[in-house]
DNA sequence: GGGACTAATGCTCAGTTTGAGTATTAGTTG
DNA sequence: CAACTAATACTCAAACTGAGCATTAGTCCC
């Protein structure tokens, strides 16, 4: 039937835009089965993989992408759903596909409603600690979450992927706490691919607080995402091709907020931002709604020199 | 003459011990055509890549990993060479390898003759800026690379990869400097790629401070692996994953250092790595050479936890 | 035109963390 | 026992952080 199998290079871009409301996630395929912008490699038409990822989203969505970057390489058997549209692709295929960020800017409302878009915390409500909504997604996961933790090994890596008793919350440990998730069987995923390899079927969630699935593995290459950029925006100054060309220092910390899914001292956030002279104020102000004027920034040339250093995050209280 | 052209996956590790005299690499190949261990990965047998990566170095060269990671997956077309000894694969073929870091302990003596290993500065001796030989290395590139830098873009780039005039010098962008030397052409495997492509060979450069050249692009996954693991450690306590079990804080210090390729001040260094509580006080002392004995260490059980962060690196002055 | 309201900006202060040294101490060696 | 070599202890000032309180410049509403 299948002669010798075959290695398909699938590429998916989690690619992030921001928009008023906080980052969103550029999305294709149909409803019930929504994933990443997804494509084939073609060992011969293309020469890099960044190439072919521009390409493929560009045609695939019609945005061009600013900046690529290399996420991870996801090669596990079983982890994978088939991807019903790819159609070339028979089941002694071995699929391994390569993940891509990709920051597409500030994009607005008309952008917006021209592609496929979602606020990505959909996708993982927990992940969102300034809203209730998000702390309250978090709250009703637990209950599952300890009756799972039945050895100390599994209670001390929910306690400390999830900040509990006295351990912080890292924003960056977005995938860790998909993983525990997953391994615990609260994700639907889970479901689908024990399912899958049981033979059984097992009966879809219906509670939001565990977020939205998405097609194959691509919750876990968005999890892995959503962490690289979080802990990336630290120590390499990337929050800049997501925020428009001009912005008021309020809009910037926003944007941060809703990037790593906390709030800030907005004081001292405007002090290390000044003071690390990645912006520098354009003379004009910003009228908008009620309040005092604010000023207008944009990114320094420094902030585009390959050293530069990304931003620090200081944290609001309680 | 080819059918359908296939895509080979390859894997390539870059296997990181301590010796007393600091990280060594594991490598392969003969004389004239060394490399990182390499091995294809069959679509079959194996079910995850990292399973994949253990199993053939394990196999090739007898040691056994530790801690395992994946860096990255090159697939650009023309940086590679065909590895001769691979066999299976034809021209036509496009090979993408996914290259792995792993970390194998602390190996002393014997154990180091056992396997291939080979001081990592063989390959980058501008990286070690703890020689009056490593600095020398980079003294004797200026010439070219300033010969290179043309426009004021080439310049600024060099300056901040090489930390001239005022910027500082960054240990972890071993990639940007190492990309840099291969865009001037100052390194072998610039040459080797050009002619490829040209159809013309060029003189092999016979200068010791550009490094040995490293079969297909087995030195720029190296480059990779070294600023990874230089980044790494200041926020993931993976140096104890290299140190042996017990150690003494100079020892620990020396340990750093080589890896980073910096001096650090002393009592400054213990200090934060007491503070740090990654590290517990054995009872016991050693004695060693002459000098007071020296406290020996483990690293602690919080230094194992899913979270801990890294060493801080007080750089010793100039 | 003045008071209420709303954000943006300014400033202060104490507690920590760093960068750089100087000072001691505990072994080894001749 | 003196000389020598590292390991360890301490000190001090400058820089950085976490938390607030205070001031200011617009808008909105009588």
């Amino acid at each position: 039937m299948n002669a010798t199998p075959r290695v398909i290079i699938g590429l998916s871009a989690v690619v992030v835009a921001a928009s008023g409301k906080g980052p969103e996630l550029l999305l294709s395929g149909s409803p019930g089965a929504i994933g990443l912008p997804f494509g084939s490699f073609d060992p011969i038409g293309h020469r890099t993989f960044e190439l072919a990822v521009r390409d493929f989203v560009t045609s695939q969505t019609g945005f061009a992408l600013g900046y690529v970057e290399q996420l991870y390489t996801f090669g596990d058997k079983g982890r994978e759903a088939p991807v019903a549209d790819m159609g070339q692709s028979s089941d002694a295929d071995r699929v391994v596909s390569v993940g891509y960020i990709a920051l597409a800017g500030s994009i607005d409302e008309g952008q917006r409603r021209a592609g496929v878009w979602a606020d990505w915390y959909r996708f993982f409500p927990w992940e969102d600690r300034r809203s209730t909504a998000g702390m309250r997604a978090l709250d009703l996961l637990m209950p599952d979450l300890s009756a799972w933790a039945t050895t100390t090994e599994r209670q001390s890596r929910v306690a400390m992927a999830f900040g509990l008793n006295g351990q912080s919350w890292q924003e960056s440990q977005v995938l860790d706490r998909f993983e525990l998730l997953y391994e615990a069987g609260l994700v639907q995923e889970a479901q689908r691919d024990r399912a899958k390899s049981r033979g059984s079927a097992a009966p879809a969630a219906e509670r939001a607080y565990v977020g939205e699935p998405l097609v194959s593995d691509h919750r876990r290459i968005l999890a892995t995402a959503m962490g690289r950029l979080r802990a990336k925006i630290r120590y390499r100054p990337i929050i800049f091709d997501l925020a428009p060309m001009r912005f008021t220092l309020s809009e910037l910390q926003d944007l941060v907020e809703a990037l790593c899914g906390v709030k800030l001292h907005k004081q001292n956030f405007r002090r290390t931002l000044e003071r690390s002279g990645l912006v520098e104020s354009t003379g004009a102000m910003h009228a908008e709604t009620g309040g005092r004027p604010a000023m207008l920034f944009t990114r320094s040339a420094t902030s585009r020199q390959a050293g530069a250093s990304g931003l620090s995050l200081p944290l609001a209280k309680r």
